[in-house]
DNA sequence: GCCATATGATACAACATGTCTCATTCAAGA
DNA sequence: TCTTGAATGAGACATGTTGTATCATATGGC
């Protein structure tokens, strides 16, 4: 189920681009039980039989929003700093999309993932990007000696970006920077071995 | 906007558990878009007219699934045991729960909560119950010299579930007991102090 | 400028929603 | 047991939504 690839007819492109915006303000503001082809084609200024050509039913637009709402850019910490700085960093940047509009697309996929197989493909895919990043960096923590050896990785990775999850989704409260590095030195610290 | 009060005639008791059945079926099954007037009517063999006398309108109907689906029963670990049996203990009972029934209707709230203030409030008050019998546990360890004075109780507490939480809705997988062992030896290790 | 295609406007049936009415059934007190 | 008020069932009704179809118009690529 590959995403809808882009269209080169501008006129095309054009309503495709607002209906996609008008969608995306629907979802953003009412959830998505409000992207409905009505309500796009009304925001949107379009004919409501154009939405329905573009996608024949409901969840195809979800899906095609939360996927677009998805692609994150993940800054790449830099190689040459310690392995705190560098967790430090990516954890900083996964907070930061948690606390934007981000933060609202991944509410809404955990929401519909329950019950829709291609949510939950999409949202599983979208959520093995940034901690596979964060495990390939404790992986070469591990390698370059910065790690003690006997940590479990997958589990650490889940032990750094789970209490991040959980306070944008359960509690709806920010993660600040001077929080996650606390978090960082807590939980990474005990398994960091002298340089 | 206190749970609505049980009823004491024994017809209303009837239609009213035919209904919650009927509607806690329809979320667990189809999702909390399928929680209508309608088909809850339909599943429990009842007038329409009567699911609205109940319910004037949807949003009343799931949260008041929600809040029965979140009465939680966790279990008091024993006071006698030492700090991490009475964690592992706790944290053994949060995985089962979010296992079963429960992680579904927390999926659906985190979903419905984000553009829903009712939602919202019921969620955080239900994200509070057990959270805070962790801290209240930890801060014990704290006086009773078992804790390292020095650690952050509620960022602990963040550490300890979150990772939970994370796996369930995220990654739709299991946390066995096994692994809540791992991860309270990992996270609570640390800052225990020798007796 | 021509032609294929996308769009707009509209019609239509099917279904869902919310409100209402009235007859029937039920529970509880006299 | 009888009576009465409340709850339910059945259905009518207006309104809105969904999904499909048709045809005229507008647009882009050649």
């Amino acid at each position: 189920m590959p995403p809808m690839p882009e269209p080169t007819n501008p006129q095309v492109r054009r309503t495709r681009r607002l209906m996609l915006e008008a969608a995306h303000r629907l979802l953003s503001e009412h959830g998505p039980a409000a992207v409905t082809h009505l309500r796009i084609a009304e925001e949107a200024g379009v004919s409501r039989a154009t939405v329905y050509r573009h996608w024949p039913d409901r969840g195809s637009i979800l899906l095609d929003l939360l996927r677009r709402g998805t692609e994150l850019r993940i800054a790449s910490p830099p190689p040459e700093t310690d392995l705190v700085t560098q967790v430090t960093i990516l954890l900083r940047s996964f907070a930061a999309i948690l606390s934007g509009e981000g933060g609202r697309t991944l509410a809404a996929m955990v929401g519909l993932a329950e019950w829709d197989e291609d949510v939950s493909a999409a949202l599983r895919q979208m959520a093995t990007i940034g901690p596979g990043m964060l495990a390939d960096l404790l992986r070469r923590g591990v390698a370059g000696g910065e790690l003690d050896p006997s940590v479990d990785v997958p589990l650490l990775v889940d032990r750094l970006i789970g209490p991040l999850y959980l306070r944008r989704l359960l509690y709806h409260e920010p993660f600040d920077d001077e929080e996650v590095d606390r978090l960082v030195a807590a939980t990474l610290g005990p398994s960091l071995r002298p340089t």
